[in-house]
DNA sequence: CATTTCTGCCAACGGCGTTGACTCAAGTCG
DNA sequence: CGACTTGAGTCAACGCCGTTGGCAGAAATG
């Protein structure tokens, strides 16, 4: 059931290689492209290796051979943490709420998607090493440079636990308290709880 | 491999059932107690059924027909919810360090490595309602009535959240910066963020 | 004692992730 | 050109998984 054409001569047995030609196959995309789709709606342990296949129209062995493992499969698809690039830039006054505009405005978007499909396969230990390099990565180490005051690190540590914890939470609402409600109003609350940590302590 | 006697008279087939009767068999506790040891250490899709009846020294058909399935028996040793019962009691003003000492105590005991086992098992559309059922009954409810100030519910429902961004972490930190850590530290700090949202904004 | 109830055992089901052997087209090079 | 290598795609199978249904037999019930 891929809508494209099957007649592609591209997807003939034995496709071209060689040094222009390029990296992928019409079957790793395929596979790429279902994954995508099927993990972000349904998880990890909801979707099956022979699932992608048959949504890609390969066969399921070509899934390990491409990509390595159904783990391996997952991450290269739902680990997209550039999209969190940045999010702790901006002048420290206002930054609580700088981060949650970022945040809340991602959410329902391909990213904040794919986080919650990473935070639901928490038990496999390369998704949680994956997580914790990308909040060290996009949070805690750029924001405790920026930080002043005493225990800049752990601050910083605290500010990605405040953030996992408003993703966790929009993991296990399925629809309630804080999805469908106004962006603004979560946004000012949490925005002050973000900002304790934020403001040097001792000033 | 299982320690108890064996010849243990109860175990005999076709253990005593009756009015006067205990309302589990042997065979029920030692399930019981190999899939709490088990699940602990290692989440629920890192054990198996068969690998819990193996340690309870039964067959692994008895654990579907005492528990009904996998999932049932994870959820009827692992959640333990009633260990937060009283976690928001106290004086509002020190509220906020108040829960993160009870909870920081608690680290290292049977209920937060229980928290840990559910929220590493989130895909589970069962486990997720439990986890937003104890949150309710535990955090929100008990602490949006006793609030002070607008947007009580959503000020509670975002310490909850905090208090899953906690625990949360705890269990993607293998072992790092927050675990290890003196106490104390993370308390004051963490302290002033769950102390953010406990205060009426307007006073 | 006859009947019901329920524990425990056994074998099997369909589905899972994964692997290895094989075919065959495409590219490489003497 | 022809031999060789490379790698995509196919097929069948492995071992493990959660779960189910049939069966034996002891305990409770009358």
């Amino acid at each position: 059931m891929h809508t494209g054409p099957v007649t592609d001569p591209r997807a003939a047995p034995g496709a071209r290689r060689g040094r222009g030609r390029p990296p992928t196959t019409h079957a790793q995309e395929a596979i790429r492209a279902a994954a995508s789709r099927l993990f972000a709606a349904r998880g990890y342990s909801g979707v099956s290796v022979r699932e992608v296949a048959a949504a890609a129209g390969v066969d399921p062995s070509l899934v390990n051979r491409h990509f390595g493992s159904k783990e391996a499969l997952f991450l290269e698809t739902m680990a997209i943490d550039e999209g969190f690039r940045g999010l702790v830039e901006g002048p420290l006054e206002e930054l609580g709420r700088l981060v949650l505009e970022r945040l809340l405005t991602l959410r329902e978007g391909a990213v904040v998607t794919a986080y919650a499909a990473l935070i639901g396969a928490i038990d496999r230990p390369e998704v949680r090493s994956y997580l914790q390099g990308s909040a060290a990565r996009h949070v805690v180490g750029p924001l405790a440079e920026r930080l002043r005051g005493p225990d800049r690190e752990l601050r910083a540590r605290l500010v990605a636990t405040q953030i996992n914890g408003l993703l966790f939470d929009l993991r296990i609402g399925d629809d309630p308290s804080l999805v469908g409600r106004p962006v603004g109003e979560v946004l000012d609350v949490y925005a002050r709880a973000l900002q304790a940590l934020i403001d040097d302590p001792t000033a």
